[in-house]
DNA sequence: TGGGTATTATGATATATATCAAGATTGTTT
DNA sequence: AAACAATCTTGATATATATCATAATACCCA
């Protein structure tokens, strides 16, 4: 962990175009705390007086629909600016998030990010590119989950997760059975009952929370056709 | 139709806090388009080059799935500056836009947009502001929409209409039923069926496109729990 | 004005998904 | 280590929704 914002790996993503001044106001006033996996880091209702942004880990950014029922948003890693979401637009958070697995956010007063976004015009371009792309991502990822059927819905969670959070073709799930039915709109069962289907047909190998995907490319089929 | 942005009815919402000499530049550079209902505005796919506004009539934003598939991404009306949708994070348009009734829109060089948030903070704020709002909106109708049943989803799409849209409990279905269910993911005779229905109970009036809400209250108990 | 095409409509049936049930496994607390 | 809770698993069944079929009506245009 360092404490200065300039020589900070990340800071390339978005804040390149600071100046010296801004990265001092931004490296005195930011905080980074950092969570312990299953930590609960916003609450839905609270009041938004930081934005922000995770330097390492995974969250879940869910909503409460019910009195026991939760739906899950989206998942964000790295870079994925989570907390652009609704930060600009409103007052309280309309989302939870919580951590998937240890993690470490850096909180920025909301009131200093405005005003570098006021006062540095390369800032504010690049803000808003983020947030579009941001909610770009999200939004897209809705419109495609809608159209898969469960077994498209299941293979493109696990592709998702190989590809774009672990790079890899062998990783832990970070979620419950239950929660990627959360995320993608199925039952806990049928969740389930398709990842053995695709287990039985040689298409994944399964160890408790452990996954490894064996054919890809039938994978990356039934995502694309159900 | 008015050549002065500085005077424009519609200017409070966005643009209230440009310098005299910004409203000239956008009074210049601004071209206001007027569409005949059924018109497409803007194919998936074609360059960005213009902010696009909304200033009169309703909007479809959708995009192509299948050969001859479409899904409704929003509706949008005056003020929900749709053309945010992906315009700062694409050099691409994403989705098609089309008009539901006749519409006219004012096309902003997205250079001078760019410009503008650049020189000006106090824009940049509040443009990432509507941004969100925007963004928030869209993706909570669409999280909305798939915790409902198929009756809730009827029911929730009539109450946008008259709510957000039309202001009154009378008012044309400005889509087809076809078109309705591409955008709250259900079958055409799905439609149908439930709309007649709501009519046999007495919850709506049917004359073809014509829809009459009758017993608002069990329309938003439909919506609210299916 | 007619003929074609899209939309609206309803019924019958098939299919996908949710729900219910019950047991096995894993994880957590005392 | 025992006891409890949560998660995972599978099978049987119910339910919601899609699909298929067919007809009536409205709409377009040559």
């Amino acid at each position: 962990m360092n404490n200065n914002c300039e020589v900070c790996f990340y800071r390339s993503f978005l804040f390149d175009n600071l100046e010296k001044k801004e990265f001092a106001l931004l490296s005195l006033a930011r905080k980074e705390i950092d969570y312990k996996k299953g930590e609960i880091i916003v609450r839905e209702g609270e009041k938004i007086s930081d934005f922000l942004y995770l330097k390492e880990g995974l969250l879940k950014v869910y909503r409460t629909v019910g009195p026991r029922k939760e739906q899950i948003v989206g998942v964000a890693k790295p870079m994925d600016f989570v907390g652009l979401l609704s930060v600009f637009s409103k007052s309280n958070y309309q989302y939870s998030i919580s951590t998937l697995e240890d993690s470490s956010v850096c909180a920025i007063p909301l009131d200093l990010v405005k005003q570098m976004v006021h006062s540095n015009g390369d800032f504010a371009n690049t803000l808003l590119k983020k947030m579009s792309e941001m909610n770009d991502q999200i939004l897209n990822a809705r419109l495609d989950i809608n159209l898969k059927n469960l077994r498209g819905r299941t293979a493109y969670i696990l592709l998702m997760l190989s590809k774009e959070v672990y790079k890899s073709e062998k990783f832990d799930l970070p979620v419950s059975r239950k929660e990627i039915g959360e995320l993608i709109d199925m039952r806990t069962e049928n969740v389930i009952r398709i990842l053995s289907e695709f287990r039985n047909d040689g298409i994944i190998k399964i160890e408790g929370k452990g996954i490894e995907i064996v054919d890809m490319e039938r994978l990356e089929q039934i995502s694309e056709f159900g």
